[in-house]
DNA sequence: ACGCCCGTCTGACATTTGTCACCGTCAGCT
DNA sequence: AGCTGACGGTGACAAATGTCAGACGGGCGT
């Protein structure tokens, strides 16, 4: 009998899982949440032997989760289970410790068949996805690039982003050029999409 | 006995509904598709008595999809279950002819509730995402204004828009100007953005 | 200890973008 | 007929954006 818990934002779709996953006779759901911050406390009450974590959660993400969870409670395994498959997910999915990533628009017998691999200690990734993530290295951006770029992300103006980052405009317009040139793109819109979609951010 | 059919573009979402609605002991899935343009065809040969509809589908979005299905399929009434709730989406879902609109983080109870009311021949909507609709008002923008957003959507520059929607450069420029007004934003991106939020793209 | 690369930071310069005033056409309304 | 508003366009100007050359300092190899 595989012990599971299950954290994703969207209660309709936690609940939905549930009673998914409870059709499979091994499978049993311990416990749910909807916010990152409280994966930690619930895999401490309840045991899950899995943990399966979305991406998109208040408090902290479910990579972060995989972290904190793989530090602090080593006898749960934490399965990624996502929308979007991008390299940069899977990059830091597996190097915050998850043990396996499965994207949301696989079919039903993938997800179960990931969870007894990951709850017998395998290591579980789809295999086009780990083909991308390797061919597209890990993200070129250096730690400022970053940061600028986040806070370019919701449409704010070079002034914004450098009072928020206690930075002079002419820094930032430096680290947004360097940023565009990095992501292949010819502006700063395009610069943020590019490098979302990889999971650079 | 409330015949269902469900539309949605992840397959494991989609089976994972599925599993939830089979547990109230009234309801029952006898179609479920993948893509909006094949909505009207199983809505036809599975005589559905409510469709679930998801909005992000590839072929046809959901929202076109319920506007053809209340001309084609009239027995069969559309609910659409999605994950933004957003004021221009609901005016859009109402307006083509949607019976129903619910988000994908309310609780399961109030899904199956509403299933019941729309099959019975009531409209469904949250309270608070109609008054939010209702306040905000309907989309400001003229149809090229639009178009222009959308164009410049993915961090376009003025010359790639102006060449796809035959305009000149200054032509784009002014309906991205009117456009950056009306949505109250200070440049193009954070246009893009806010448009976005409420559905009016 | 020495160069060397890399990341950080900055100001100067060219280009793009956003704003404004204005012209003409066309369709719908009164 | 006259008015209004959407559409397409031009030209000019100011402001924001993108590019470049370069300064400074820390780590790394030899």
């Amino acid at each position: 009998m595989v012990r599971l818990l299950l954290a994703d934002d969207q209660e309709l779709i936690r609940s939905a899982l549930a009673a998914l996953l409870a059709l499979e006779a091994d499978f049993e759901v311990v416990a749910t949440v909807g916010r990152g911050d409280e994966v930690v406390a619930a895999a401490r009450s309840h045991h899950p032997d899995v943990a399966l974590l979305d991406i998109d959660m208040p408090g902290i993400d479910g990579l972060a989760a995989a972290g904190v969870l793989a530090q602090e409670v080593p006898g749960c395994k934490a399965l990624i289970l996502t929308t979007f498959g991008r390299p940069g997910y899977l990059r830091r999915a597996m190097e915050s410790g998850a043990r396996g990533f499965v994207v949301k628009d696989a079919p039903p017998e993938r997800l179960a068949d990931a969870i007894r691999r990951v709850a017998a200690g395998e290591r579980v990734v789809d295999p086009a996805l780990a083909a991308d993530t390797l061919a597209s290295g890990a993200s070129p951006l250096t730690a400022r690039e970053r940061d600028v770029l986040v806070a370019a992300r919701p449409g704010a103006t070079v002034a914004e982003i450098a009072a928020r980052l206690f930075l002079t405009e002419g820094t930032v317009r430096n680290y947004l050029s360097a940023a565009i040139a990095k992501a292949g793109a010819r502006n700063r819109a395009e610069a943020v999409r590019r490098a979302d979609e990889q999971g650079w951010l």
